[in-house]
DNA sequence: AGTGTGACACTGG
DNA sequence: TCCAGTGCCACAC
């Protein structure tokens, strides 16, 4: 992945980067979802992959909150592109989550489904 | 225009 | 139940 991959500019954020961008931030304090709720949520379970390459570029906007974005069994796969090696745990445990080993504790708890939530708003 | 890649998800053995 | 392989879409080069 390095090769220099960095987006020089972010262009417009396409559409697809975009909405991902606004479920991310819609992710209430204190909560997580998964890669492929977002994607699902796109209608593009298939493409939950393309989720993680747009938060790929998030990391880079606050607005953002990637951190708060894991993969399906609640484990940080996405830690290792933070800054820090720890970076993104120390931002969930100072949200309440408690992760242990990149593994975060009651995931079913403090996880948010973007159709139900979303849903019943 | 084609090829390679990616912070995932799912199915099969 | 766990490990390995395959699929998938969109973006970057």
């Amino acid at each position: 992945m390095n090769k220099g991959i960095i987006f020089k500019q972010m262009k417009k954020s396409d559409n697809f980067f975009e909405k991902v961008y606004e479920v991310a931030k819609l992710i209430p304090y204190g909560r997580v979802t998964s890669y492929g709720a977002i994607a699902k949520y796109l209608g593009a379970v298939k493409s939950a992959r393309m989720v993680g390459w747009a938060m790929n570029s998030a990391r880079f906007n606050n607005d953002v909150p990637a951190h708060r974005v894991v993969n399906r069994n609640g484990l940080l796969t996405g830690k290792h592109h933070f800054d820090g090696t720890n970076l993104m745990q120390q931002l969930l445990e100072s949200e309440g989550i408690a992760v242990i080993e990149n593994q975060i504790q009651s995931f079913d708890q403090v996880f948010w489904d973007p159709f139900k939530e979303l849903s019943v708003e």
